[in-house]
DNA sequence: ATTTGAATACGAAACAATTCGTATAACAAA
DNA sequence: TTTGTTATACGAATTGTTTCGTATTCAAAT
């Protein structure tokens, strides 16, 4: 199998951010994390993660006999990923309308919205010149 | 079927966006536009639509041997679902990251921007009291 | 009236994602 | 060595989504 392209379900994205967190995990390690919020066998957890490493998202360390995965995909480019898709599949395009969309609930913190408005600030800094 | 705690699918997301958009539209009308991105044949949409009906997605007016369709749900709110989703799901709950990676590759324009620190200060000031 | 074209209805195939049961291997403790 | 525990492997059932072929209905044009 080679590396990837592939945009991972909902299940396999759970597992990748336990794997971005924790680095190195075993299948335990992921399904007692997993388990805590959602209600599923392991074994359930060991095949999606061996399905994972079949195409590419994870790399397994095999050499013990309980084997070690790690991720293979980079968090930032696989969000980035998910977020242009989303900016195209449901806002028509707009990076504009999601942030209104995303900050409007989820209320951020004042931190956070400072933060923003930082970021923003550099942003608009350089698109002006 | 009642109405709708369901999350639309891909397929069904690229008609209610053109449902959103047109208002009222015929399978004709719908498949038409759809055709220009994608590659599927008539009744696949007609099927499609005829499923979201069932759900309780659309409405259906069959008073005439062209049946008209129409959303039957909010544009808005959906949209607010599926942010929602994705920044538990991708974000690990950050607004803020989600925000940070939607303006970092999808360059918005100065207009965007502005109109973006707008909405902010008028969440910090919310915040703040 | 008959033909033709455009519409809906419906079943089912094809595909993909999720879930789990059962077999089997490894190893440590009794 | 036997037993019990914890792994992996793997097949298969289940569920959901997408796709399309075929039958049928309706209405307008011939």
């Amino acid at each position: 199998m080679a590396a990837a392209n592939l945009k991972p379900t909902e299940s396999e994205l759970e597992i990748l951010q336990i794997l971005w967190e924790k680095g190195k995990c075993t299948v335990r390690d992921v399904h007692e994390i997993l388990e805590k919020n959602k209600d599923a066998g392991y074994t359930t957890t060991l095949k999606l993660m061996q399905i994972m490493h079949e195409k590419g998202l994870v790399a397994r360390d095999t050499s013990a006999k309980t084997h070690i995965y790690s991720s293979l995909v980079n968090q930032e480019r696989t969000q980035q990923q998910l977020v242009n898709k989303m900016i195209d599949n449901v806002f028509n395009g707009s990076a504009a309308r999601l942030v209104m969309q995303a900050l409007g609930n989820h209320t951020a913190s004042r931190d956070e919205i400072d933060s923003i408005k930082k970021y923003l600030d550099e942003l608009s800094n350089k698109t002006n010149q």
